[in-house]
DNA sequence: AGGTATTCTGAAAACGATTTCATTCTACGC
DNA sequence: GCGTAGAATGAAATCGTTTTCAGAATACCT
């Protein structure tokens, strides 16, 4: 629905900025020395920077980054890619690489992919209308399809770049990723304690992540003696309505769960509703447990468990690494981060809760 | 935590794409020709077209952007500047900006305000690594502090430039906002049913949106009598944790309202969270409203009622806007979309509900 | 004082495209 | 058959920087 208020309105001069040249001018130096006092202030005396500095404000000089990138052969701009920007976990690792990339003095671009393997591809190129100088992946889908992997290699070519995620066998690049099967299998053991109907919501086809993740879970189902084939519950996508509908189906399909692990928040939340519109309690009937550890789950009722990994510390790697790239200094090839676990009110801890090695508790349904 | 696997690695080469140059000479044509080819490929007869293209098929070719912003004397980049992407119906506004603005074969630098009035004007600096073309900006953050408005009008004298939300008065830039005042009226009125004790969660310092919001609000509270001294309840910051913390402050001091109207969902979902570890029910003691229609209420309990408005329109019409700019044809100084109010659990629906003008209904407590 | 570092500066050549202007070639009308 | 319009192409200037190289000025040392 649209309601126009209106008024026209027309054309705009478009006016320039004082160029380097002009600067050079005014201040009766040679445009390099301008350049210098930009660079490399050093190199210039005290005198002649104060002199050019003052010129550059009189003019509202502004750096063309076009010409300097052209002629440096290179921009000053790390394009990040994150899996999805409706997934608050990768808004809290956009936020934290920006802020590690800008005080380096380098620009930002963010790209989201929307799940979208192509928009992936396509972002690599250096074909775009950017200039990009880097770039960080943190695509949480698999890279190992030969399509992408090339596509990889190839920006790799010419650029730096890190992955956050999957490491690829030989990759030259740094990978910085989370123990995410270690604790995927210390939260299933931990919701096992309420008896071995638990399921496994997630395994997105082409997802690292899913994957990675239901690995962890079915070392804790298999040692448990848990029906994995019943309780694997696949998905087509990862967000709340995904999490919904299945879990809405299969309880209509009479299958209801001990507990369940959901391979992120949303997919939790969209579960958690599900259990309550069909008088579930949880945890009484159902234990919820997510991943990701994203604020919402504090203000949901029941509050929801999940799966922690600190979008900082990875932030701080990985941007550390890509430098590393930049200034040739050795680096990591594999980082793997930690992660906790967070009890609220979708489950209940038992012993092996946290940090502590899990005790086999063989519980019967 | 930081567990370090390991192995070290050093250097790289970066190798260089091929230039036009070397295009035209393999082709044995001019560079002027294949730089036609690439802009104006009607100008060029089929043959040398066809075979141009094969060469730079051979060669990867891609065309430096640099060096064509350069000449050209601007990118092909926009910058959409958004309030914050922890909120999400701004990830739905990017991602419909992403799409309007790609299909026109433009790229896409979108940055994250996190609410920074000063990152909203270090953005606005052609002085970035970037080289913008033009502006969407959805700060949702008054604008009209003498600082900002002078950085936007400095910008847009070098650049086109189209505001989501406030309309600054005798702005030269087209503005699309929302009928914010009038629907905040609306839902305010729909709350009046349940008593006279609306409370409003809102007001946050410098926030051009929750300003109009408040206006809303009051002009219903004013016309029912609602005591708008005590019920309205200013807050420092617009996550869930603020509505969280400032409904439990208010109840702890016995003030319990029969309705919540907060300025956005995520507030909503705090406050609401709030009530229920406080035992009320909800919407029997008391009903929440949000402002967004964010995906997430539908997943929530109760599921949360909240003032819709269309991402989608919104982005159409400002990127219309923007390209009217460039293209030099007039276009609307205001745009103002229409919203909707969506009931779910958390409010009862009366008569004057959703598009029916209210029928003014003045329940006393 | 004389030689040698050291510091500071400028001239000029890139970087890779776009665009103007002029030129060649083809085709058409009379 | 000749003049001319139109199509297709190329040469060269230009965009605003960075960077190399060399030269000038200053300082240091014995």
């Amino acid at each position: 629905m649209l309601e126009q208020t209106s008024s026209m309105k027309a054309k705009g001069r478009r006016q320039q900025d004082a160029s380097i040249t002009e600067v050079a001018q005014a201040a009766g130096v040679s445009i390099a020395t301008v350049s210098r006092v930009i660079n490399q202030p050093d190199l210039v005396s005290a005198a002649t920077r104060e002199r050019v500095h003052a010129v550059m404000e009189d003019l509202h000089y502004r750096l063309n980054p076009a010409a300097a990138a052209l002629r440096r052969g290179h921009g000053k701009t790390i394009t990040v890619l994150a899996a999805s920007l409706t997934q608050p976990w990768y808004t809290k690792l956009m936020r934290a690489l920006k802020a590690e990339i800008e005080a380096r003095g380098f620009g930002v671009m963010q790209v989201d992919l929307e799940h979208d393997p192509s928009s992936l591809r396509k972002a690599l190129l250096p074909n775009s209308q950017q200039l990009p100088t880097g770039f960080v992946l943190a695509t949480g889908d698999s890279l190992s399809d030969i399509e992408t992997e090339l596509a990889i290699r190839q920006a790799h070519e010419s650029q730096p770049l890190v992955v956050i995620g999957q490491q690829i066998p030989d990759a030259p690049w740094p990978t910085v990723q989370f123990t995410d099967e270690e604790w995927s299998y210390r939260a299933t053991k931990s919701l096992l304690g309420a008896g071995t109907n638990v399921a496994f919501l997630g395994r997105i086809a082409g997802s690292y992540l899913s994957a990675e993740r239901l690995k962890g879970y079915l070392r804790a189902a298999n040692e448990s003696g848990v029906d994995t084939e019943r309780w694997v519950w696949p998905i087509p996508s990862r967000d709340f309505a995904s999490g919904f509908d299945a879990v809405t189906q299969r309880i209509n399909d009479g299958e209801v769960p001990n507990a369940i692990f959901a391979i992120n928040d949303e997919l939790a939340l969209g579960a958690s509703r599900a259990l309550l519109t069909h008088g579930l309690n949880i945890p009484g009937d159902v234990a919820v447990m997510g991943f990701g550890n994203t604020e919402f789950l504090d203000y949901v009722t029941p509050t929801l468990s999940s799966v922690d990994g600190s979008a900082i510390d990875a932030a701080r790697v990985a941007v550390e690494a890509l430098w590393a790239q930049f200034e040739d200094r050795p680096f990591d090839l594999l980082t793997v981060l930690d992660r906790t676990l967070v009890h609220r009110e979708s489950t209940v801890p038992i012993a092996d809760g946290d940090h502590k090695p899990p005790i086999h508790k063989n519980t019967k349904e």
